[in-house]
This record gives C-alpha cells, structure tokens and sequence, in this order.
DNA sequence: CTCTTTACTGACCCATGAGTCATTAATTAT
DNA sequence: ATAATTAATGACTCATGGGTCAGTAAAGAG
C-alpha cells in the first residue's frame, strides 16, 4: 500500500492559485470579511504557506488586483481597436458588447473592491487608473478622432467627453452590486445611451 | 468650589448624537474598519453607553443609514417637485443643480457604505431602493409625463428609462469617490448629457 | 542511498475589538 | 431630605484572526 505524499511542491504555481483563491473570497465577503485561513482552504494549501508568497493580507489584496486586471484589460482593448468596420457599426456592434459584459464580469468585482478598499491603498488606485481608466478612455478617443478624420463624425465629436460613453455602464455596474433582485434593463440602457450620442456625433 | 458633573443625563439627545458620530466614522475608515470605541469618543460618551442604545455594531449601521437618506430625502424630493418652472427652465435649473450637488454629498458617502457592506444587509437594501431610488425614478417619471401632457415634451419621452438621468450622477459619484485627485469636470458631464437628453425629448 | 535544501504544515502567539455588567452618580419621585 | 430609578461609566471577558516559526517531508544533488 504505497502511500501517496502529503502534498506536492509547486512552487510556480502557488502564487497565482493563491491569488485566484482571494479573488473568489474577497468577490464573496470583501476584503475585510475574508480570512486568510479561507483563501487557503480554498487554494487547498495550509494558512502559512500563503505568508510565504504574500508577506501580508494587504500585499495579497493588491495582487489580486493587478493579476485580474491586467490578464483581462490588454485582451480586451486589442480586440476592440483591431476592427474594420464603420465607426457607427463598430459602436453598435463589438463596443456596446463589451459594455454590457463588463458590469457582470470580474472587473465589476475589482470596481467594488477598489470603491471599499481604494483609500487605504492609494498605490493601486493609481495603477487601476493608469492601466484601465486612463488607457480605455485615450480609446474612446482615439476612436472619436478617427471618426472624425474619416468624415463617420462631425468635428464637435472631438469635444465629447469620453465618460458619456461609460456613465451607464457604471450605473449598470453599482445597480447590479447592490440592487441585485431589482429589475433594470442595462442592456437597453446602454443602447439608449448610444443611440443618444450616435444622433448627436453622426455626419 | 462647585464640583461640576461628571456627566449629564440625555436620553433624548443621545441615538442621533451617536448616529451622527457612527456616520462621520463611517464615512472616514468604513463600516470594517470603525471601531464602536472611536464612535463613542466622538460622540463624548463611553463605548457602553452605545450599547445602550444600540444593540449592535450592525444595528448602528442600519440607524445611520435610514438617518442619514430620511433626513435629506424628503426634504430635497418636496423642494423639487413644487416648481412652477417650464420643464426645460427646471431640467437645467433646480433638476442640474440638484445632480452637481449629490456627488460631494453625504448621500455619496452612503452609497459608498451600500456598495461595500451592503450584501450583508439586505434590508438596508430595500430600504434604500424603496425610499430614495425608487421615489427618485417615479418622480423623473412622473416629471417627464407631466412636461408631455404640457406639450413641452414629445410623447417618447414617456419611453426614456428615468436612469438615463441618473447615469452620470453616478459616474461622477464613484468617480470623487475612488479618484479623488484625478480630474473630471463632473459638473459638464451632467451638463452635457442633459442636453442630449433635451435635444432628443424637447417637442 | 544519503545529504541538503526548502516548500509546506499546523500549532501557537498575541493584539484587537465587540459586547457585558457591576458599579456610580445624575435625575425624579415622594 | 431621602429613596428609587436609570443614564452612564469603564474595567472586564472572550472570540477572532493576522501573523510567526519550529518542525516535517518532498524534491533534487552527488
């Protein structure tokens, strides 16, 4: 009867295991509500093996972060800027898609984490912004410009704000967080918003 | 050489002392990250007089946030709806003023608490829809219906989701609330997408 | 097969903070 | 005045959970 090891060292894998684990508890509990002792279980390794990868709950929070952002936000915004299509058929089509997959996607969940979390840890806001907002806000831009030069756009399209774009799709986003069980069409609104500004930008 | 008291005796006063003390607490560390023993320091009072009061951590939580929304809800709702303006003069006027003040307000700080604690309560959460997001739609409703029957609206405006308002109310609330120093001209955003809106609804 | 290295375990420590309660003293009743 | 009531105190308890570390055993070297 040959007895099978107690466990096995993978030294490459546990990290993100580990962080893969927080994520899913934080998603449940939030950050202050999570113990460490369950993101162990959860990656199925013991609580201090966790404190050898991560020196603290905080470094293990900002991980988190910064490994669900950044292994979604590059796929997605190549996608997105590699179209040949029309300007108001790129909106309408792969560009609302993505607004209304992201308030049900783990992005939403980073946003309510940052929301709770993000004063006490003013590093990470900055990296969120830098590496998400900052980044998909100059494509909304570029995207406008680009509109423009083709003659898709009116010139006035350059003055637009980029925001407008995403407002209801936070607004969707915070709904869906906290008014789970109350009844909104986001995707209508976010289509409604569109509408809105395809009238307002279109040649 | 009168002694003064150690203490007075204040009954009355004290829930909404305490409340008042639980929300700037709140509002500065989080529901987490409050101690009921900070609460009490600034309240003036010792941690267990709190309890007298309060049962509860979490039942503190709940008489801050039914304190803070009841106490400004009403109030900013009556003052809204008893204008004699047209319905463009008061979209742009009270309406406009009413959304630029919201996201510096208690009221965002509240937010901030639902969305992070939120999932914990959700009581509070029905509260909450029940007595401000709720009477906030049916009153754009009510206030678009109206601008219709006065023929200053086209009838579609009767379709337009009342959170196409709200949208950008709540983009620039999470907005001040995560990116603190990062610019955004929240006060135009609003601006802008009432007068997308007008454009489309004006008869 | 033996030795060295180190990934991993799990029992432990201890600061923290929610909640309690015996005691004190301000107020009210008589 | 004196007694009865109860608002208020603050020292206490106790569970909790972040973080540590001595010891164990898996993997790799020679």
């Amino acid at each position: 009867m040959a007895s099978q090891p107690k466990y096995q060292r993978r030294k490459e894998d546990r990290p993100r295991e580990i962080a893969d684990a927080a994520f899913e508890a934080f998603a449940e509990k939030g950050y202050a509500a999570t113990r460490i002792d369950d993101v162990a279980k959860r990656a199925g390794i013991s609580k201090g093996l966790t404190y050898l990868y991560y020196k603290t709950k905080e470094d293990l929070f900002k991980a988190v972060v910064k490994n669900v952002v950044v292994r979604r936000v590059d796929a997605l915004l190549a996608d997105v800027e590699s179209t040949e299509l029309s300007s108001e058929a790129f909106i309408r089509g792969p560009m609302l898609d993505f607004m209304k997959r992201v308030p049900g996607s783990p992005i939403a969940i980073v946003i309510r984490l940052l929301i709770s979390e993000g004063r006490r840890h003013p590093d990470l806001i900055d990296y969120y912004y830098d590496n998400v907002v900052a980044r998909g806000l100059a494509a909304i831009s570029r995207f406008l410009e680009r509109g423009v030069e083709r003659g898709e756009f009116r010139p006035e399209a350059r003055d637009l704000q980029p925001q407008l774009f995403l407002a209801p799709m936070m607004l969707s986003m915070i709904w869906r967080l906290v008014f789970t069980d109350k009844p909104l069409d986001t995707d209508r609104l976010m289509e409604n918003q569109i509408d809105l500004l395809l009238t307002r930008i279109k040649a």
